[in-house]
RNA sequence: GCGGUCGUGGUGAAGUUGGUUAACACACUGGAUUGUGGCUCCAGCAUUUCGUGGGUUCGAGUCCCAUCGAUCGCCCCA
């Protein structure tokens, strides 16, 4: 019997894990940094949570993973549903200071075809904040999460913006794109066809028509956006600009969840080696999820990094993780000598010290090289003769020096040369 | 879901028009040095085996089909 992991997932080995490690540390520390506190929701929801009526997206269309009765439970496939399912379930918005800030880190689940950059189970982290509709808590939220990349050693990035309007302008645009379209239906792809019924908006960003004139001479939403949509997006693109964030205004991108309402952000890598898949976190603001789930009408706004793609370019462009933790001691052996090297070890380890024994009798030649491995300080050698007087030989790898140390000295002797 | 490329040991890989013995390097293990490593030298290390399963052939790692996986592009998105 032979298995390996399944298709388009993966295992993070020790050496990889310690990346992660690196990087989990930095999300929480700088999350922790804008106030944002952890939240943990399950991996899996009821179906309903996800699958909103009249959502127009592949992911929640024909990408989740649903099981149970009917398919009555879906692996979550991102994490905003489920954060302000949560919010709305705990009724939170009575009990905490708005704006109530939340991230979340976790596995998210989707049935695509993996690629760069994509896999079927694949890490997100991501902040929502909700119950405070302000343009610089959305230009704040943008810096979040370039502070995340940056923190990272990514410079290579480019920040995309858009707005998508309050929903009179939306409602307004979204009817003139249809009477733009429908009489030229049969000049569109058969996504498109779907998305003139569903979300018209996405037809601008349809990657297969977007070369088409049709689609360039599209009505912009920018010409049906009213007064206060236009005021909030200005405000926005100040509060960039007052903490310094380059951004280009892209007045095709809509994002992939029809939920975002006003302003919607990508931010992509710039590098040619990320591939098509360079996007390295994109959110925007929604203002009815927090009502659809049951709670009072409160706006929202969040984004999610895709963590495997930030790892990748973290390497890419040259970001140093950091190394193993040396070991304090290492312990070696010549001829019968017993338990003594456990008993060493273990005394060591109730001092706080890393310290690995070697329990086999190989040549002393390779137990060296053992230790030289672990990048040990220390290299403890328990030979027979020696321990009839009660002492060991102690040698520092970094100075060359050993010496004979009398057990009872020993800890004293290597936390002396710390 | 669609299209292209690929799949040889722990790793990187060589493998000619299908023809006895699957290069080479690194890593690993042991020895030279029977109580002291990082250098050097020597030896061992895929032995019904070339992702898996069928097929063609006197004969297949080399050809065909299927399947699983990887990878790149499309779609989608983090």
């Amino acid at each position: 019997m032979s298995y390996q992991t399944p298709r388009g997932t993966y295992d993070i080995l020790p050496e990889e894990v310690r990346k992660w490690q690196d990087l989990e540390q930095k999300l929480r520390d700088i999350a922790s940094r804008y106030d944002y506190e952890e939240i943990r929701t399950p991996y899996f929801e009821d179906t309903g949570v996800f699958a909103r009526k009249g959502d127009s997206s592949d992911m929640v269309n024909k990408e989740m993973y649903s099981f149970g009765d009917n398919g009555s439970f879906t692996l979550r496939p991102e994490g905003t549903a489920g954060v302000i399912r949560s919010f709305d379930q705990h009724k939170l918005y009575g009990s905490m200071e708005m704006p109530a800030r939340f991230y979340y880190v976790g596995p998210m689940f989707r049935h695509e075809r993996p690629q760069k950059g994509r896999q079927r189970q694949f890490t997100q982290f991501g902040v929502e904040n909700i119950g405070l509709k302000d343009p610089q808590l959305d230009a704040e939220t943008i810096a979040l999460g370039i502070d995340i990349v940056r923190s990272m050693g990514i410079r290579s990035i480019k920040v995309c913006i858009n707005t998508l309007g309050d929903d009179a302008s939306r409602k307004a645009y979204n009817e003139a794109l249809r009477a733009y379209f429908a009489p030229h239906i049969d000049e569109l792809c058969g996504d498109c066809h779907r998305r003139l019924e569903q979300n018209p908006l996405r037809i601008l960003d349809c990657k297969v028509d977007h070369e088409l004139d049709l689609v360039k001479n599209a009505p912009r939403l920018a010409d049906y956006l009213n007064e206060e949509s236009r005021t909030y997006f200005d405000g926005v693109l100040k509060a960039l600009d007052a903490m310094g964030i380059e951004y280009e205004i892209d007045d095709r991108l809509v994002r992939g969840l029809d939920y975002y309402t006003h302003t919607v952000f990508e931010v992509i890598s710039t590098r040619p080696e990320s591939g098509a898949q360079a996007t390295i976190f994109g959110g925007g603001r929604y203002d009815h999820l927090v009502e659809y789930f049951g709670g009072p009408e409160m706006s929202g706004m969040g984004f999610a990094i895709g963590l495997e793609r930030l790892l990748a370019l973290a390497g890419e462009d040259g970001y140093t993780f950091p190394e193993k933790q040396p070991l304090d001691a290492y312990i070696i052996t010549l001829g019968e000598v017993g338990a003594a090297p456990l008993a060493i070890a273990s005394r060591l380890r109730q001092a706080g010290m890393r310290a690995v024994a070697n329990f086999t009798k190989r040549s002393l030649k390779s137990q060296f090289k053992s230790a030289d491995r672990a990048h040990a300080k220390h290299i403890i050698i328990v030979g027979e003769e020696e321990l009839k007087n009660n002492t060991v030989n102690v040698k520092n790898t970094g100075t060359g020096v050993q010496e004979t140390v009398a057990l009872e000295q020993l800890l004293s002797k290597l936390q002396g040369e710390e």
